[in-house]
DNA sequence: CCCTGATTCGC
DNA sequence: GCGAATCAGG
């Protein structure tokens, strides 16, 4: 891989499908593959996968200018927020899938992360060690939680 | 108040 | 086709 930088490649796309139908927000599918969120639903919606929302009565369409209100860079800070701010859009943490796990098979101490393997059938986790009364590994939980005050609980 | 989902538009 | 911008809803 010299110098290409394929953005949705099969891969990329299986891991999004797998992702979407595992229920998880369009938020931490764009974390965990390394994307912005836009750009994940902006694939689903390419590829027919909206999730149940189709309005028939287009009322946002009034385009009249550019008009910046009130910058809507949250995502931005987020995303830097997570990614580490000065890195490569590479997943933060020490996640590595060679402990991935079935459900059954998933202890208090293991990540809890859902793994997608883009060839075979079976749904894993990622099954790191996690930290007690935590449900994800270090790298999986910054993706999880927002690392912002507001501690919300997710309600995908 | 902020975040999430989906569509629309520019490149 | 991809991604940012925008709107609507919760």
């Amino acid at each position: 891989m010299p110098v290409l930088s394929p953005t949705w490649t099969d891969e990329r796309i299986e891991l999004l499908k797998q992702h979407f139908e595992a229920g998880l927000s369009c938020r931490e599918i764009a974390a965990d593959i390394g994307v912005s969120r836009n750009a994940v639903i902006g694939k689903l919606s390419r590829l027919n996968l909206t999730r149940g929302r189709t309005i028939d009565d287009r009322k946002v369409q009034d385009r009249p200018a550019r008009a910046p209100r009130t910058v809507p860079r949250l995502q931005y800070e987020m995303l830097a927020t997570i990614y580490g701010d000065t890195d490569a859009p590479v997943v933060a943490g020490p996640i590595d899938e060679a402990n991935r796990c079935s459900l059954l098979e998933l202890s208090e101490n293991r990540c809890r992360w859902p793994i997608s393997t883009p060839g075979a059938e079976d749904f894993c986790f990622c099954g790191n060690s996690a930290p007690d009364s935590q449900p994800y590994c270090s790298g999986h939980s910054r993706l999880a939680y927002r690392p912002n005050g507001r501690a919300r609980v997710m309600r995908g």
